[in-house]
DNA sequence: AGCCCTGTCCTTTTT
DNA sequence: GGACAGGGCT
């Protein structure tokens, strides 16, 4: 019998308490209810998009707590992202109150374990003061490891590399149970010996990389049942969010957890599992009864958030994929308005297209029936096919928010800040030592860096005899013989080195004295850290290392963001008491908002889309070779496939009134105009729940029209402009007979460098006369006030309170 | 050492 | 259209 049963005094039926004190349950359907009250043994909730899941979750939480069934502390809730920690740590906060929100072990699988592993890192052979490497800092560890083994970085790239290495990691392999077979992913066999090596050295540099925060404490778990058996009864209760995506270490770090009570609650849904190039098994949660004998299984199925029509359309869809569980997903609200599937003629009209169409979601609001940008999200396959709509919504003056864009610290300039105040706290953080010592330029560049690698590599009398040996040529790794205390072999670090460099005559006399005075900012820094304030430190650093100078004189347009960016970090900072909590949090937990008044378009890929949803969604770029990935298939064949097709349900499941799919039949690809064919999903949507339409045929009223081979910096807005070249794609053909419209679309825009003159020849002059509607690429929309020869007076409305603030020159 | 030019290969998706 | 590497030049 467990400890937490043990502790189970008599109590009341489950249900009876729960009735009679709950208020946080009321309005639960009877299949959350019933999912929220099974509270001891395996529970698996398979909810469908929408049916409530999060709900269900924390009102769970909420109930173990105040039924009094488990503290605070002793319950291990477990999501994928942080972004989902904290919603559900908010929730609950709602539902119980404020303090209630202090659950312990609330967190990602990542940042749990890595709670678990510092407080245990010397089991795992690591200081409780470990960093954590992002795959920036892997790469180039990575590139380090491959030229010492002398591997042609060329053909087998640290890249390629980092995600085989990965890849073992999802599956819970160390170096030693790497199948054979898996050797020759990569530099000819040679694969596992450099991920041996790379091991070596995450444990030298005193590091662990994502994968690891798992596998770490999984080995200690295994190797010291005793330390498991103390989680046991610590953490009696387990739940998990999002379980169809968790991989295989995740998956056994989970099981040895919860093999002591075995109340794990997991909640998942197979048709929204989209992370199996991440080591994603559905498996996981297709077995979960296998692998849980008895588990109780609640299938929520009643749809809270979408219309009939969307609903409909995202079932049909997700019944083209093979091996599900199978749900009846419903709803009992209206049917709404039908999904809309527009074809367009490429990227630029779509985001054109999409923007006007959120102007005018926004306009159609009343006092009563508000409509916001924030009610807008466009959700796209890959983060590439967002500077599109950014670049819309900039000149639209449309604001905007780009959700899990490219993460607040990965940014090279926080990077680099952190890299320094690494370096302050710790002289031995190698790789932070090697990011900023020429950055900004201090004439220390690769010849100097070599020279220090070399002295760093001479086996040199130790400083910390302790550590075990390390061998860079051959990566091996011995222990120290006992009771032997002599000069070890272990490495200097870089900045060691570079203290031995300064005094001799190896470098040049320039290399010297930059080195010197590196060195010595360093000393005061590290000085003055005992004086000022974290925050003030940052600060001094920034300004002193000539980093934000470097900044202010750079004259590229992201210069000033990367400034801003600077002083975020800077607050940031603040809201840690010390320089090591804040250091601490950072590269895992801490997830900083930007900022910007709440009302804005959310801009996001569908993979960050996830749990989210909004009244209208937009779904751009549907086409063959976008979306569906070709990448995902010629990788992953028809399993690939399908995690496409999860994805698009994803997409439009998110949606709320209304969803806008769109495909173009022109893309630019690399650069490259392509033409594309509409994507096969568009085809499987039932055609008795969408609306096919072109915004683009010829001559219609609200064509986008007048863009012409000879190029416009102009297009008419005026019904009946435009001309057409002739051109026809395959594309544009197929989405012809599906959409049927009714003429051949012209050319891409040729958009010229200078944004005063229109170069237009042709039939579309016509267009140019005064109260025409026009559109232009910098100033938006305006309408033209006067014509006069070549020049065109035009009254832009965005620009400026309608006044006439250009005139344009046509050119001959 | 560092800048600028050119050519090559790309880009899914995230903790 | 962009990141990055190699070569040639200052």
């Amino acid at each position: 019998m467990s400890l937490a049963e043990s502790m189970d005094e008599p109590r009341l039926p489950i249900s009876a308490r729960a009735s009679a004190a709950a208020p946080y349950l009321q309005g639960l359907n009877p299949e959350q209810r019933a999912a929220v009250e099974a509270l001891d043994g395996p529970v698996l909730v398979l909810a469908g998009a929408g049916t409530g899941k999060t709900r269900v979750l924390t009102t769970r939480l909420a109930h173990l707590l105040s039924t009094g069934r488990a503290k605070s502390w002793q319950v291990l809730a477990v999501t994928f992202t942080n972004k989902a920690a904290r919603e559900m740590r908010e929730r609950v906060e709602h539902l119980m109150g404020p303090g209630a929100g202090g659950i312990q072990w609330l967190g990602t699988f990542h940042s749990t374990s890595a709670q678990m592993l510092r407080r245990h890192a010397e089991l795992a052979g690591l200081k409780s003061s470990f960093t954590i490497l992002d795959t920036d800092d892997q790469i180039r560890l990575l590139k380090q490891i491959i030229e010492a083994e002398g591997i042609d970085e060329k053909r087998w790239t640290a890249r390629a590399m980092a995600g085989a290495i990965d890849g073992w990691k999802n599956r819970a392999l160390t170096p030693a149970r790497v199948p054979k077979g898996d050797a020759h992913v990569w530099g000819d066999g040679r694969a596992i010996a450099v991920y041996a090596a790379y091991q070596e050295r995450l444990k030298i540099l005193n590091a662990c990389d994502f994968g690891d925060l798992l596998l770490h404490m999984t080995d200690i778990f295994q190797k010291h049942p005793d330390l498991l058996a103390e989680y046991h009864r610590k953490l009696p209760y387990i739940m998990v969010d999002e379980y169809q995506d968790t991989n295989v270490a995740q998956y056994l770090w989970l099981r040895l957890l919860a093999q002591g009570t075995n109340n794990l609650c997991v909640v998942g849904d197979d048709d929204q599992s989209i992370y199996g190039w991440r080591g994603a098994e559905v498996d996981n949660i297709l077995r979960f009864e296998r692998d849980f004998p008895g588990a109780k299984v609640v299938r929520l199925e009643r749809n809270y958030r979408s219309t009939g029509n969307i609903l409909a359309a995202a079932s049909k869809l997700i019944d083209h994929n093979t091996g599900r569980l199978g749900k009846t997903l419903w709803t009992q609200d209206e049917p709404g308005e039908r999904v809309k599937v527009r074809g367009v003629w490429d990227g630029e009209v779509e985001a054109r297209l999409i923007g006007d169409d959120i102007e005018q979601w926004v306009q159609s609001g009343t006092p009563a029936l508000k409509r916001t940008h924030s009610d807008c999200a466009v959700l796209v396959r890959a983060a590439w096919q967002m500077r599109a709509f950014e670049e819309r919504f900039l000149m639209l003056r449309i604001p905007y928010k780009v959700i899990g864009g490219p993460r607040f610290f990965e940014r090279a300039e926080v990077r680099d800040a952190h890299a320094y105040l690494r370096l302050i706290r710790s002289e031995e953080d190698d790789l932070a030592f090697e990011r900023v010592i020429n950055q900004p330029k201090r004439g220390l560049a690769e010849a100097t860096l070599k020279k220090l690698h070399a002295e760093a590599g001479q086996r040199t009398p130790a400083f910390n005899t302790a550590e075990p040996l390390f061998d860079l040529l051959t990566g091996e790794v011995s222990d120290i013989p006992e009771g032997e205390i002599t000069a070890s072999t272990r490495f200097r670090s870089l900045a060691a080195a570079a203290r031995h460099l300064v005094q001799g005559d190896t470098l040049p006399l320039k290399a010297r004295t930059a080195l010197r005075g590196f060195l010595n900012d360093l000393d005061r820094w590290r000085a003055q850290s005992r004086q000022v304030t974290h925050v003030e430190l940052a600060e001094i650093v920034l300004d002193e290392s000539g980093y934000t100078e470097m900044l202010r004189n750079d004259k590229s347009p992201t210069a000033q963001t990367r400034l801003e960016n600077l002083k975020e970090l800077v607050q940031a900072m603040g809201q840690f008491d010390t320089l090591a909590a804040y250091l601490e949090h950072v590269e895992l937990v801490l997830d900083i908002e930007a900022g910007g008044d709440g009302d804005e378009v959310h801009l996001s890929t569908l993979h960050a889309a996830k749990g989210l949803e909004w009244p209208l969604v937009f779904l751009p770029g549907w086409e063959e070779t976008v979306f569906p990935s070709q990448r995902a298939i010629d990788e992953s064949g028809v399993k690939g496939l399908e995690e496409e097709r999860r994805l698009a349900y994803v997409g439009i499941t998110r949606g709320r009134e209304s969803v806008r799919i769109s495909f173009a039949a022109n893309r630019q690809i690399y650069g490259r105009w392509q033409s594309v064919l509409p994507s096969r999903f568009v085809d499987e949507l039932p055609e008795a729940n969408v609306d096919a339409i072109s915004e683009t045929g010829y001559g219609r009223p609200g064509s986008f029209g007048g863009v012409g081979e000879s190029g416009s910096r102009f297009e008419s807005l005026a019904p009946g402009a435009g001309f057409s070249s002739g051109y026809e794609s395959p594309g544009w053909k197929r989405a012809q007979d599906r959409i049927g419209g009714d003429r051949p679309f012209s050319r891409p825009p040729i958009i010229d460098g200078e944004a005063r003159l229109v170069t237009r020849t042709g039939p579309t002059d016509a267009v140019f006369a005064v109260g025409v509607r026009v559109f232009h690429d910098k100033f938006g929309y305006g309408r033209i006030r006067a014509v006069e020869g070549n020049k065109l007076t035009v009254a832009f409305e965005k620009a400026g309170e309608k006044k006439v603030i250009d005139s344009f020159v046509k050119a001959a």
